[in-house]
DNA sequence: CGATCTTACGGGATTCGTAAACATA
DNA sequence: TATGTTTACGAATCCCGTAAGATCG
């Protein structure tokens, strides 16, 4: 009673060809085979298929009707089939992930380009988000993997990669830190600071470290956005702590990078994906090449 | 490596159910085996569509993606069977006949009526044309059978019934035949006559009919359509000769029609099929329907 | 009589169900 | 520990190929 693609491949074959030898020497199948492929076809649908005799087959009228239909039934399907091999060989699908501006910002542009050199048909789906937003996204499966900040430890989450990413003093080029290698704690102390708002990660490293420091930070302005930190500081309004990645600070002749001299200055990243969830063989690759350039070798 | 139309179905059971247990006895089949033809059906795509432990069980991102492609998949394909069966046993489908213009106006549309009211999803194809081109549809299958006239015995063609059309003499109310029963062959030739054009059935019966009994009529008009020859004779130009069933004549009430006194006045009528081909189940019932009335009981 | 479809039958693969093992909340 | 999935295995079924039979041109 079970309709089989198989025999419907064999209907369609033996319409083609107008010969059941034909047609199953194309199927790589004996002959006997496939008239009785044939008869159990007409007998699931309950209608004669083909008028034939020792010499000659041709299509009923009802034949010729439904051959269209199954052609393009079973053109579908294998269509979809080979969408899904697609997709289980990673050769095509798409990365959904979440992850910092700042990462949204710098290393994933360049690591999308070079996915997608390497497989053409992927797709991507891209949200950037503070810390807390990309865990919440992943955990509710909206995105496959995140790209975060902070120190997690979740039961409902793997840690693919944990690592850290120094931060940095950016300062006016005329400023009197631009004439030092590296500045420490106190100095930053000294001086007015421009940092991101609350609930960054960025932030909450700086607070800390000067909480754990038992000095407090002279806050001149708390722009929610990198760029208007960057602004603010090209402006002369003070210094500001920014990831050693931050894409604004690129390519700013008027600005200095500085490292900080102090173990407290590095922002825990992590990659993270919903644990128990296998994740799609295209973004596996993904994160393959992800961790080729957060941890080389 | 054959995709399996069962396996789609357990995949989607198992994803719309969120268990194996639920959807096994959905299916109706043993909670194992459910297992062993989703471990399939992932082999075969090469992925894996659920992530399941003894708790739970969660369509993987790749799973989501396929589903709906799945699902329309299997729906396109249901409905084709569904359209197919249907065709087998004769709940819907197309009659293809050609017949002669005289019982396409007359029989056929009341069979017709006849038979949608018994199948509402029955729909037909008619042409109508002279007897020679009738034969010629139906031995290149344009149509799969044909109501026509005339004797025919050909190797490639069926005779599913032969019968015969009487023809009778229709002239006007004031004629001097309408005061008689009968007319005869003598009768007919002694007026002027409408006859229908050269090659068709009806015709090639009056000329037999007339060089048999060894005399020749007056003709007063050779029209090509039944039409035209009614409005003739109405118009007082002479008798002419029609099959009884003709619809042309009926409701005329200037009209009177008179049984011809003369064996030879028969119409042969067959209903034909290509030899070796099967009808489609409407066609069989149609043909059964339409033998009802022309050979009652 | 020759080419082609159909039927018959034995072997092998597929698939099912039962039972036991395994895993996780 | 209890629920639910996986593994193991024997039995039934399905399906193919070979060989013999039937049929039409």
């Amino acid at each position: 009673m079970d309709l089989n693609l198989r025999d419907i491949r064999a209907f369609i074959a033996v319409a083609q060809t107008g010969s059941f030898t034909r047609a199953a020497s194309r199927l790589h199948l004996s002959q006997p085979a496939l008239t009785v492929q044939i008869r159990r076809l007409e007998e699931t649908v309950g209608v004669r298929l083909f008028d034939r005799n020792s010499r000659n087959v041709a299509l009923t009228p009802t034949g010729r009707e439904l051959l269209p239909l199954l052609q393009k039934s079973l053109h579908d399907m294998e269509h979809v089939l080979i969408d899904a091999r697609a997709l289980g060989d990673g050769s095509s699908g798409t990365v959904r992930i979440a992850c910092l501006p700042t990462f949204a910002a710098s290393v994933l542009p360049e690591l999308i380009q070079q996915v997608k050199a390497a497989v053409p048909r992927a797709g991507f789906h891209v949200r950037d988000a503070v810390a807390g937003v990309v865990e919440t996204l992943v955990r509710h499966e909206e995105v496959d993997i995140g790209l975060t900040g902070g120190e997690l430890s979740d039961a409902e989450i793997d840690v693919l990669y944990a690592g850290a990413d120094q931060l940095v003093a950016v300062l006016p080029a005329g400023h009197a830190f631009a004439r030092r290698k590296r500045v420490s704690l106190t100095d930053l102390a000294s001086v007015p600071l421009v940092l991101t708002a609350q609930g960054t990660s960025v932030r909450a490293v700086v607070d800390g470290a000067f909480t754990s420091g038992g000095c407090a930070p002279e806050i001149a302005c708390e722009p929610t956005y990198m760029m208007t930190a960057v602004a603010m500081v090209r402006a002369g309004l003070g210094v500001t702590i920014l990831p050693a990645s931050a894409r604004e600070v690129r390519a700013e002749p008027e600005l200095r990078v500085r490292p900080i001299d102090h173990d407290a200055f590095l922002r825990p990243i992590a990659l993270i994906k919903k644990r128990g969830r296998t994740l799609p063989p295209i973004t596996q690759t993904f994160v393959a090449m992800l961790l080729e350039r957060l941890a080389p070798g």
